[in-house]
DNA sequence: AGCCAGGGTCTGC
DNA sequence: GCAGACCATGGC
């Protein structure tokens, strides 16, 4: 198979870090590649003993965009030496270590997880496909990239009747005309105390504290957020009745996306 | 058929 | 501040 970058990702699961519910844009292929949007290109990528191939990158790309987007510039072994400090959490990581909390695009994140609330895996993906297709520039190849805040806003709920989101219409343009009009301060949720970040969040309709941990964590790279949906209560029930460990507090948000895969195999309800 | 899904809003205490 | 109804859609 023919590839534009090639390099070695040691302990760094493609599949599993595209199958953990942190993205939607990405299907496998029958030749188990993946192929998706991301940073506004149309990509591909699959793995072979270790090895990430990709198509869509180039070496110039991969440094300056790609290698942050699949977090290959994080320290993951200090991350993992940190929980191995908590056996039950261990057992967590140990199920698939190789999961990376991506970084995507900040509004893309919001817009995707407000899609998200009450919801599943499934129906989002196909909801945020049919988002693109009709507000997302077209791309080489003839994929979509994700809509602009300027694409979305000013439509009204009935433009996207097609995507059927559901109630979630409405929440998807409040997003969208806030953050056209500079209204939600971007410097906040990067970088203001992690309150401080919610609350900002918080002020766009459809976002709760679900929602906003999940921008923070997904889309800021934010890992002390810790967001809680309904598998992660469950595992938290059974798991960790006290809570997680204090020392592990700062990068809860990357324990979280291990125990959340994890849970989703164990703790069928 | 009926419950569930990476929840949030709104109302009523 | 907190409980409960309600929300639109479709996967299983």
């Amino acid at each position: 198979m023919d590839y534009d970058f090639v390099c070695e990702a040691d302990g760094f699961s493609l599949a599993d870090t595209l199958e953990c519910g942190q993205c939607f844009r990405f299907v496998k292929n029958p030749d188990k590649s993946y192929s998706g949007v991301a940073l506004g290109r149309g990509v591909t990528l699959w793995q072979d003993s270790g090895r990430l191939f990709a198509t869509g990158f180039n070496e110039r790309l991969f440094a300056c965009e790609y290698r942050s987007y699949f977090a290959l510039d994080v320290d993951y072994a200090a991350i993992h030496a940190l929980f191995e400090e908590d056996a039950v959490l261990m057992k967590a990581v140990e199920f698939a270590p190789g999961i990376r909390v991506l970084r995507q695009p900040l509004f893309e994140t919001l817009i995707s997880f407000i899609l998200s609330q009450n919801n599943n895996i499934k129906r989002i993906g196909g909801i945020i496909e049919r988002l693109c297709e009709k507000f997302g520039e077209r791309l080489e190849g003839g994929v979509f990239d994700f809509p602009t805040p300027e694409a979305l806003a000013g439509k009204a709920c009935s433009d996207l009747a097609e995507l059927r989101c559901g109630y979630r219409d409405a929440y998807v343009l409040d997003a969208a005309e806030r953050w056209a009009k500079g209204v939600i301060d971007r410097d906040v949720v990067m970088h203001a105390p992690l309150a401080d970040a919610r609350r900002e969040l918080a002020r766009i309709k459809g976002v709760g504290p679900k929602v906003a941990d999940c921008v923070l964590l997904f889309g800021a790279a934010r890992y002390d957020a810790f967001p809680e949906d309904v598998w992660i209560k469950r595992a938290m029930g059974e798991l960790f009745p006290g809570g997680l460990p204090e020392p592990i507090k700062p990068y809860a948000g990357i324990a979280q996306q291990y125990i959340y895969h994890f849970a989703r195999a164990h703790f069928a309800p």
